[in-house]
RNA sequence: UGCGGAAUUGUGUAAGGGUAGCACUAGUGACUCUGACUCACUCUGUUCGGGUUCGAAUCCUGAUUCCGCAGCCA
């Protein structure tokens, strides 16, 4: 059978490069700062870099990108490790862009003796001032012709800690005309008093990340250096600083769209809100697009390198719909998840013709999609629990359930038929009647009889007490980050988006599940223990619902 | 009114002068010991004008719209 793949349009700059012989490898990295928790939208990106290196028998380095000690923080670091590794993928090399801070600065002393850098003494505002605006060009730097020996004498001082933070900065020499801002004279270097985490107190200026990145990059041997659209107006200066610190082999940036889903928020500041004001419950809530939050609701790291494989890559901004996410996962978990029958919202089924202390137990598949997955054993018993809503006294168009005088099937058990119900004084059903019929013993008959539908069930003495948390998305609107018609995006949070089912009764077999444990409870969807759960006490996480065609028909009524 | 990008069905992505395809979504039906899965069928698309050509999503040309850029952040 002959496939065609198309290639995306990063493979193909890199077939090109290859055949070209610009380079005779690939090699790439994942420049995380170290400042955040990674989330889905760096799925894709770890995706393509680490994916990328994996398809050309390269390698790829997780490198943290730690020129800024104000703004990181070590805290995070072990947790993008393990999000990486959970997801999938092993890098070459842990690095850190500190670890070239010696090469940097030495490439800083290059464009200054090459007269391509100076240190210029104007503040942050002067410096905004001169760089003029996005239609009118810059002006020169006062300080921009200070001769080598002063600008050499200037840096070693600003190293040396002689000058305040912010009194001087150095300075790329460019073109303070340029129609791209990035190249009228770029601050490459700034003074920063900040303890570092990885140098300490070894340096008091810091290379900015125009300056730092291509650098890394070229030292490290990385071929392409992949990142987001929003640098491509940072490529000339990429090339430049390569270029004229003399470089043989230079990194090569490609810049791809990010991933924006929709219904979903990945902004830092307004997560950092929704845990702050503890609107979830922490980075790791199942309802964060976080890659914890996700790990926890139960997504498997398989259907997001899926779903990252689905979305493509390209240069167009784009939003994703949730709704391929879901797709991705209700795949992987279709095939791998052991089934199980979970009653949510209970009403106690009462077999009338069925003796008092008679228990049966029953083998059923675990998973019809795998039958090498082999068979479970449930309990079958007078009183049962069955789920509220499959049972009604009056059957809509189309209802296949539970009907006063309609036969059904109990999963895997016996054909019953609903004789009545009991109510409480506010017409509440409290209980449902039956009788069983003997011989559909394991759920089948000798003359071979329909019925309209089939319903889970659990014994009520055999079943364990479980909470089930039902998840849904964050928000009621595609683009929670739209603020306009909400004085904030709170607003548009989905209320429903965790419902608690706390009187659930699983499947006796479920007692021993463990944290991260993954099912799907039969007619309902995908589950998975949390780690809430205790000795006695499960959790589970719904991480998504099965597809439901029976909510739409009944909703059109 | 600067520079850099991008526009293909509801969404995402292919087609690189020769049948506009695939996935998700939506709809219809079949099947069913999960109203799931699976299977079959169906709907909806080349931003807009011009031009070149037997033939244009693709090449040329003009326009429009959208995104990004004025941190001593990354």
């Amino acid at each position: 059978m002959e496939e065609v793949y198309s290639r995306n349009f990063i493979q193909e700059a890199i077939d090109k490069d290859l055949e070209q012989g610009h380079y005779d490898h690939v090699q790439t990295r994942f420049p995380p700062e170290p400042n955040g928790y990674l989330h889905i939208g760096h799925a894709k990106a770890i995706c393509i870099d680490f994916g990328m290196a994996q398809q050309y028998n390269g390698e790829c380095n997780l490198r943290f990108d730690d020129t800024n000690p104000t703004k990181e923080d070590v805290e995070y670091v072990d947790s993008i490790m393990e999000d990486i590794k959970w997801l999938g993928f092993k890098w070459n090399k842990v690095l850190y862009a500190s670890d070239y801070f010696d090469d940097i600065y030495e490439a800083a002393l290059t464009l200054i003796k090459k007269g391509k850098a100076f240190v210029c003494d104007l503040s942050a505002d002067e410096i905004r001032e001169y760089r003029g605006t996005l239609t009118e060009p810059g002006k020169n730097s006062p300080y921009r012709d200070r001769s080598i020996e002063e600008n050499l004498d200037l840096f070693r001082r600003m190293t040396e800690g002689e000058f305040p933070d912010g009194a001087k900065v150095l300075r790329a020499k460019i073109d303070m005309t340029s129609p791209n801002l990035n190249m009228r004279d770029p601050v490459i270097y700034r003074i920063l008093r900040a303890h570092h985490h990885r140098t300490g107190d070894k340096w008091c200026v810091y290379p900015m990340y125009d300056f730092a990145h291509p650098i890394s990059d070229t030292v490290e041997g990385v071929t392409h250096s992949l990142c987001s659209l929003e640098f491509e107006d940072h490529r000339p200066l990429y090339d430049w600083v390569l270029r004229e610190v003399g470089y043989e082999n230079p990194s090569r940036q490609i810049e791809f769209a990010r991933m924006n889903l929709n219904y979903t928020l990945t902004s830092k500041r307004r997560c950092l809100r929704l845990v702050r004001d503890g609107i979830v419950d922490g980075w790791d809530d199942p309802r964060m697009s976080t890659l914890c939050g996700m790990r926890r609701r139960g997504y498997t790291p398989e259907a997001i390198r899926d779903f990252c494989e689905r979305i493509g890559v390209a240069k167009a901004n784009s939003v994703i719909d949730f709704a391929i996410l879901e797709a991705c996962i209700r795949e992987d978990l279709n095939k791998r998840a052991p089934r199980a029958m979970a009653v949510l919202d209970p009403i106690k089924l009462i077999v009338d013709n069925y003796p008092e202390d008679k228990v049966e137990t029953f083998e059923v598949e675990v998973n019809p999609e795998d039958p090498s997955m082999g068979t479970r054993q449930v309990e079958f018993s007078k009183y049962l629990y069955i789920e509220r809503e499959d049972f009604r006294e009056e059957a809509p168009n189309k209802y296949k359930r539970m009907v006063p005088g309609r036969e059904i099937r109990l999963k895997g058990a016996y054909y019953v038929t609903a004789t009545g119900c009991e109510k409480d004084a506010d017409g509440n059903i409290t209980a449902v009647h039956c009788d069983y019929a003997p011989d559909s013993r394991g759920g089948d008959t000798a003359d071979k009889r329909k019925v309209k539908g089939t319903i889970h069930f659990v014994s009520a003495a055999h079943a364990a007490d479980a909470e089930v948390r039902l998840y849904d998305r964050l928000f009621n609107v595609p683009n929670p980050s739209d603020e306009t018609g909400v004085s904030d995006f709170t607003e548009n949070i989905n209320p429903e988006s965790e419902i608690v089912m706390a009187n659930a009764k699983v499947e006796s077999g479920l007692r021993n599940a463990k944290p991260g444990d993954k099912f799907q409870f039969m007619r309902q969807g995908y589950f998975c223990v949390d780690k809430d759960s205790a000795d006695g006490k499960l959790v589970f996480n719904r991480t998504v619902g099965l597809k439901d065609s029976w909510s739409k028909i009944n909703k059109q009524k």
